[in-house]
Order: C-alpha cells, then sequence, then structure tokens
DNA sequence: TGTACATCAGTGAACGCGCGTTCACTGATGTAC
DNA sequence: TGTACATCAGTGAACGCGCGTTCACTGATGTAC
C-alpha cells in the first residue's frame, strides 16, 4: 500500500517517540524492536524502512530525549523561582514514577557508559543542562555548585528508583530536596 | 573427577568473585555465564553444580559486593578524616576508571531498579552506608545531609563514566570534590 | 475520464546468534571390604 | 595392602528462546497515457 505525502515521515516519528520512552523507561538493551514496532500497530519487518539498524534509531531518539528535555528545562529554568522549581520537580515522586516522560540521564548513563561509542550527545547535553543550572547560581563558585547540585539530583533519582522500600525511596527524594534547597536556594536569596 | 575437601566450596567461591567483578563493571544482562565460567578455566555446563540459576548468583555476587565494600567503608570511615578520605577515594579517577573493584551502586542501580524483584539488598547496603556517613556528620540536619552526600557522589561517578570527553569527565569529579569538601568537610571543621 | 503501470510502506516467514538451561556422560578420587 | 565400587565436579553437545536483521512479497495509491 502507497501512503501519501508525510505518512512515512509520521510513522518514522512516532517509531521515535515511542522507542524514546521505552529506552528511558526500560533502557535500550531492554527494549526490543519487535514489541516496539507492534505497540505501534505495525509488524517488525517495516522497521528497516525507517531505519539502517537499531543503532540509528537508538541515536534518534536520544536526540529526540535530549530535545526535549532542553525545552522543558528552558521553560522551566526561565520562570519565577527557577532553580527552586527545578530541585521540586526533577526530585518529585512523579518524576521518579515516570522515567518515561522524565529525565534521560538516571536511565541511561550506566548503560550508554560503557557501550561501543559512548554518544558525545550525552557530552552536549551534559553541558547545556549544566550552563543553564550556573546561570541560575550566583558568581562565587557557579561551575562547582552547577555540577554538584546536577550530580545530586541524578544520584537521587537513581537511588530512589532502585529502592524497594517506599518510605525509604520517599526520604530520598525529600532530604536531597531539603538539602539542596537550603544549600543552593536559601543561600541565593541572602 | 572427584575433587577433595574444599574443593567445590572453592570454586564456587571464585565464581562468586568473578560474577561480582564483572556485574559491577559490565552489569549483570551483560553478564555470560559461558564466558564467566572459560574466564575461571571451567565449561559452562559445570555452573549447574554451583547454583540453580543465573538469579541465584546474582543474589549472592551482590551480596559478596555489598559485604566487600562495607569493609572498606568501614576501614575509610574510622580513619582520620574519614569524610575526606572517603569523599577523595569515591571521586578519585581510579574509582571511576576500575569499576570492577569500586561501588556497585552506580552501575548496578538503574538495571536492578526496574527488574522483577528488586533485591531488598540495595535496601539494607544502602542504609548501612547512609548511618556511617551520618555518624562523621555534625548534628544538624545529619540525615539530610547524609542523603545528599551520598547521592552526589554516586551522581558525579555514574556522570563521570558516561561522559566522552575525558575533560568534562575529570571535571565532574574535581567540581564535585571541591564543592562537597567545602559543604561538608570545612563546614565541620570550623 | 478511464486504464495500465510503477512505487514503496508495510507484511511475515526465515536467518544466524548468543543467551540461560538441561542432560547423558567422564574419570579421578574417597570409601568399603 | 590391594581391589571393586560409589561419588560427583566438571564436560560439552543440545534445547528453546528472543534478539536484530534480511528478503520475497503485497496491494493501495499516485502517475502516465
Amino acid at each position: 500500500m502507497r501512503y501519501s505525502e508525510d505518512h512515512k515521515a509520521q510513522t518514522r516519528q512516532r517509531i521515535v517517540e515511542e522507542a524514546a520512552r521505552r529506552f528511558r523507561r526500560d533502557g535500550v538493551e531492554a527494549t526490543g524492536l519487535q514489541p516496539l514496532m507492534k505497540a505501534l500497530g505495525l509488524t517488525h519487518g517495516g522497521f528497516y524502512a525507517h531505519f539502517k539498524s537499531k543503532d540509528e534509531l537508538v541515536e534518534n531518539a536520544l536526540q529526540h530525549s535530549a530535545e526535549q528535555i532542553r525545552e522543558r528545562a528552558e521553560r522551566a529554568l526561565t520562570g519565577e523561582k527557577p532553580l527552586q522549581t527545578f530541585i521540586d520537580r526533577y526530585l518529585s515522586p512523579a518524576h521518579r514514577d515516570n522515567a518515561a516522560e522524565g529525565c534521560p540521564l538516571p536511565t541511561l548513563c550506566a548503560e550508554l557508559g560503557q557501550r561501543g561509542q559512548p554518544s558525545p550527545l550525552t557530552d552536549a547535553s551534559l553541558r547545556d543542562r549544566l550552563s543553564r543550572i550556573e546561570a541560575c547560581l550566583p558568581d562565587e563558585d557557579a561551575a562547582d555548585k552547577s555540577v554538584t547540585l546536577l550530580c545530586t539530583l541524578v544520584g537521587a533519582l537513581l537511588l530512589s528508583r532502585s529502592v524497594s522500600d517506599p518510605e525509604l525511596s520517599a526520604q530520598l527524594l525529600d532530604s536531597a530536596r531539603a538539602q539542596l534547597t537550603k544549600q543552593y536556594v536559601e543561600q541565593d536569596a541572602s
């Protein structure tokens, strides 16, 4: 069946978006092409009309995630109380429980770090986020502070997702949120 | 061939130790039983004389890693300048480049978090480490501070391993180390 | 406007591969007599 | 002390499975005449 106009581009986009969700939720390795295509109402053979390999999809899906997150961060960090908002959202139970729509770093870093060719996407995305955070901090040690803040956020989300006791999980988020607010927001205001 | 005395126990221990190294270096999923046994000079079939499944090995190997790390932390956190030593070692390039011998949290959390039965091993090990760190901190907000400190360490190590630019990787470690020292060690001394 | 043809997104069986696991077997050693 | 037997850690071929990938095919639609 031949489809009209932008039908192919739309299908490709649907694949990229669903893959981006699954990669962040389950990891790249754990995401099969067959289930992915089936979830979109397609058969697995058709995948190769859009991408020449799973690796090509991975690249595109990671790019998509990075852009999506960048846009979101841009919006969040330009409102009022940008840092407080950013910290609160990042360490919210909603973010913890919805990895598919959230920050790719906690889920994907461990997996992508030691792959064959570590995508320089991580580097660019990371630098971008660091400079955005840095712009919200007072001058002194802003670079060190932005790195530490982001590391804490990523570590706290990762650990809160790994723990099996819900209370411990909540405590990790709450403690990190309280302490970061104290260290980076309240100091800032004073 | 029948072997004497504790031969079987020794082989089992060798499997556990090599598995613990590989799980931390490559992850659980990425570690195959066949290559693992081959590395020990054995054939893969013999594995099931020691464990009834890969899952049983995973449990034992994670336990082994946790104990090994606990002992190491115990030694480090009872010397002089315990916190400074702990931070410096955790965020050293040596630790970053030798995941096989290091802390299991950055490598394994993402993978173990969303597995079938999230091993409560993580919970116990995490609580133990948190209380150990807490004991080194001044009273005020010690619980929040110990959580934040550990989250930062885990996040920084994870990110420094995931990045492809060596300079950025070093900067992540250095910035986090400098900032944590300022926040938790120097304040402590004053 | 009507007909013949080309296109190509999507189909679904089949491929080789490495995985975890099973199983009949081996053969050096400890034990029983 | 010497011999027959039982043990069982380890061997290696084979299993089914899901993976990424290939490929001959389909058939609705756009295009050419």
